[in-house]
RNA sequence: GUCCCCAUCGUCUAGUCGGCCUAGGACAUCACUCUUUCAAGGUGAAAACACGGGUUCGAAUCCCGUUGGGGACACCA
């Protein structure tokens, strides 16, 4: 009941195609605020560019961004009480506030064709001035106007920038700004097909859609000016600004496709679970201000803040993503990781895809500590899929000796006696075998690794043996045997 | 070019508005440890306040400049 208006903040992507991870961590920190300060998060689309319509990427964005869980309040296909959310929508909306600056005098058409415009930066650029629009048309008189309106001469509305004003703002994350308003350029706020450009189509909806804090990336921090102008035109309140560091490649340029990967669908694509995404991400220019770095999103809604998002871009280093996967994973409860495994099993290529709960939470315990990803469950050990193919050569080479096909054998009959062997009876019987044989066991430990997985690194050999089970265990040895022992065949 | 923003280990960063910083953590790297292998775990090492001036008893922290990097300068967002 007191005073303090509910947050409403809003991500308005433009709908290129594909979310690019930057976008995501706008999104996410929309997200965050508004959900920490419980209040509204909006999703608006800026499709204001035909000339960059690409088919389907609304329905892209939204699957992606509930895919990462960033729930939007209101929004295309959702609704709200200020719909539509989509600006090609509300074309209406724009000319009628063009319009308002129009007669105000804020505001004034322009005539010029692109091929003038074209012209005269060339031109400005060849004499090296500030490329600006020379204000030819706000030079016309009345009757020229009205005469070029009666022919139907297209024109776009330009705003009209006051000279010799300086202009300040608060931003949360750069404190105070300020620029000359002479820097600014008579910015076109209606293009002559109708729509508007960001500046007005944003001003005009972030108000409307009572939008209390923008928050988006550095590069409208130099904008914001003409914003501001704006808001002061139509006699509105201007909301909060935050503009946030931007994501970098490892040259430190603004990170973009050519240098790795940019769109969240490439980083699912590659198996990266939602968690890890959104946890390095939001450490991307925020930290909690203490040492911990795995976070999930409800704790990250907990601790978030925008004071205390820092002011420089940040590179973005994929083998810290890595990491944060690899223990974002490694907290899940086994019957997750389970049900992804399957779903990872029957996309491979495997021959045989469908295997026993029991068998895959197994595996599941064996290998956790050993993998990033959950494709890694196949990948790393494939052998618990199917029966090795080949064996590795170095491994080969050091671990399989002239004697090895003997000694082999009588771990083979050893086992062969067992019924139901555990991991221990698999143990003992090669202690035993190995002591009768008067060898170290592992003389024996790694020749049936090499036998049955086809390599030298992996869990435990008794869990292996173990999870394979006896008959299995005991084929393969008796495959690799017969395969190793004529000539040296090392692949 | 003009304007704006930024500046701590290779990377992400802590550094609450000057002293507790001989600069802390994490990833990556290396070593040791554990161990039948590979991981994981444990222990440890190497690694940074861009530079120059101030202000101050005292500066990574404040001010100025330099350098470097980035962003914006469209009828794209």
């Amino acid at each position: 009941m007191n005073g303090k208006p509910k947050v409403r903040v809003r991500f308005a992507p433009s709908p290129t195609g594909f979310l690019h991870v930057g976008g995501l961590r706008t999104a996410l920190y929309n997200f965050l605020f508004a959900r920490k300060h419980g209040g509204t998060f909006i999703l608006r689309i800026e499709d204001t560019d035909r000339t960059r319509y690409v088919e389907g990427a609304l329905e892209n964005l939204i699957e992606v961004l509930t895919w990462a869980g960033l729930d939007y309040d209101e929004g295309p296909v959702k609704g709200g009480p200020f719909a539509p959310y989509v600006q090609s929508q509300r074309l209406e909306i724009y000319r009628q506030h063009a319009q308002s600056l129009l007669e105000t005098g804020k505001a004034y058409r322009c005539f010029c064709t692109p091929e003038r415009l074209e012209a005269m930066r060339k031109e400005q650029v060849r004499h090296r001035v500030p490329s600006k629009y020379d204000r030819t048309c706000l030079k016309l008189e009345p009757s020229e106007i009205e005469g070029k309106l009666q022919q139907g001469v297209p024109y776009a509305v330009r705003m009209k920038m006051p000279e010799g004003r300086r202009i300040r703002f608060h931003d949360i994350i750069r404190e105070e700004v300020e620029i000359l308003s002479d820097q600014l350029d008579d910015q076109v706020l209606l293009k002559s097909d109708g729509y508007p450009t960001y500046h007005l189509a944003n001003v005009v909806d972030d108000h409307l859609m009572e939008i209390t804090h923008v928050i988006r990336g550095e590069e409208w921090l130099s904008s914001v000016p003409k914003h501001i102008l704006l808001y002061e035109h139509f006699g509105w309140q201007p909301p909060k600004f935050a503009h946030l560091p931007l994501l970098l490649n490892p040259d430190k340029s603004k990170l973009s496709k050519r240098q790795g990967d940019v769109a969240v669908e490439d980083y699912r694509a590659k198996g990266y679970l939602k968690e890890a995404l959104i946890n390095f991400v939001a450490l991307l220019g925020w930290n909690p201000g203490d040492e911990r770095e795995v976070f999930t999103l409800p704790e990250l809604i907990d601790e978030f803040s925008l004071e205390r998002v820092g002011k420089s871009g940040a590179i973005f280093d994929i083998k810290k993503l890595d990491w944060l996967n690899f223990e974002h994973l490694r907290r899940k409860p086994d019957s997750q990781i389970l049900a992804m495994l399957k779903e990872s099993l029957s996309a491979s290529s495997l021959e045989k895809k469908e295997f026993d709960d029991a068998y895959l939470l197994n595996v599941v315990g064996a290998m956790r500590d050993r993998v990033v990803f959950v494709k890694d469950f196949i990948e790393k050990s494939p052998y618990f899929f199917q029966a090795p193919s080949h064996y590795e050569r170095e491994t080969l080479k050091k671990r399989w000796k002239r004697e090895t096909p003997e000694q082999l054998k009588k771990f083979v009959e050893a086992i062969s006696r067992l019924e139901r062997p555990q991991k221990e009876d698999y143990e003992v019987a090669l202690n035993r075998t190995a002591e009768a044989l008067g060898i170290a066991p592992g003389k024996l430990i790694h020749p049936v690794r090499l036998a049955v997985s086809g390599m030298g690194a992996g869990p435990g050999l008794y869990d292996i043996l173990f999870i394979l089970g006896k008959d299995e265990t005991i084929r393969r040895i008796k495959s690799a045997i017969e395969r190793l022992s004529k000539g040296h065949p090392s692949e």
